[in-house]
DNA sequence: GTCTATACACAGATAGAC
DNA sequence: GTCTATCTGTGTATAGAC
């Protein structure tokens, strides 16, 4: 199996505990790569410290991939937030986060989702704890979602955030398979299909 | 990490060609466990070989597991297709795939679709000839599908399969996480409202 | 074509000094 | 809290006999 190359970036020690500046280290080279074939070794090289004190910091590797997964928790599903915005009705809002995940895709360094990666790879090990971390991750974006569309007086807001969620995840799946970010734009079109097959009610002002 | 105790699944020597039997042994273990966590060795020990006759077989394990892709490229499609069956309006035969699929999810031994596993697990390493394969299988997929709603009499068969493609993935890729294989009934429901968005033309029968 | 034995690199994790 | 040095297991792949 091949081995990758050190990317070379260099972090800014200065502004970290040790401890964040493996995690750094960790999300740059995981993501990068792959969980499996990254080593402690190389985390701690780049994080600039030896394999003792990376294991004074962490009882073990398979804890540094949790809180790597954990550390993405909330910039991962900002980043959704801010694409999908506030401006505009829903389907548009939707639309725009959509296709803001396929000019994302389109970048060389776009390498899917940590969360599903991470589930994929530790799909093997049920009980790893970075697999509760990915299943809260996901549930907690569901739930943004239906809050969203439960909020913009669709019916059935529940259902058509599960729907979402699965037009997101595989966007995300075929892109990576295929390399061809267009079809983030298929799963916009879908979502709002789906989001124009319900009758939107209209919120109702009570003042 | 964590290690796999061998299945104990007895192969049928007598039945196979040794080159068989290895990938009979590789498909059993790749899938239940992992591409990079299985070694050439628990391979050849299930297969009843030893490492040396595995490598007259196979120059590397990088071509097993692109050997191992191919030999489920047939088996797969041909299973969604016994899915879908050819009864009834396409709507119907979507539908019944879909929840055929999250039965499937359902029993313990099922680990989502093997060509996105690989995917995810080798995309760190870009020229793997394993990726190659599970691109051709998709795009196999896809090509069916459209080429099935294209029969049906639908005006965008081509739009239509890349949207239920992304509905499949998607599916998969949420059953993996969450551990609920009712997302794929959610599936099965974004697919009948796309295609009963569109305007469905009766196929013309000139005779 | 299949075997036993082994080369060689690298993994995760620890020992003990400072 | 961080270092150098090392233990122990396992990985892919190969040598040479039969």
């Amino acid at each position: 199996m091949g081995r990758l190359a050190n990317g070379g970036i260099t972090l800014h020690p200065e502004l970290m505990s040790t401890k964040d500046q493996i995690i750094t280290a960790a999300d740059i080279l995981f993501y990068a790569g792959s969980i499996r074939e990254v080593s402690v070794e190389r985390i701690a090289e780049k994080a600039g410290v030896t394999k003792k004190t990376f294991y004074y910091h962490f009882q073990s590797k398979d804890e540094l991939v949790a809180t790597y997964l954990e550390a993405r928790l909330k910039p991962t599903i900002e980043r959704y937030q801010k694409w999908a915005g506030l401006e505009g009705a829903l389907a548009d809002r939707i639309e725009r986060m959509f296709n803001m995940l396929a000019a994302s895709a389109e970048k060389q360094t776009w390498k899917g989702c940590g969360f599903l990666r991470a589930a994929v790879e530790l799909a093997d090990s049920p009980g790893h704890p970075a697999l509760a971390v990915a299943r809260r991750h996901k549930a907690a974006f569901e739930e943004w979602l239906a809050d969203d569309i439960r909020s913009a007086g669709f019916a059935d807001a529940f259902s058509l955030a599960r729907m979402i969620m699965v037009l997101l995840d595989g966007a995300v799946a075929r892109m990576l398979v295929q390399k061809d970010p267009s079809y983030a734009r298929d799963a916009a079109k879908a979502a709002r299909l789906l989001l124009e097959s319900q009758t939107a009610r209209r919120p109702v002002y009570t003042d």
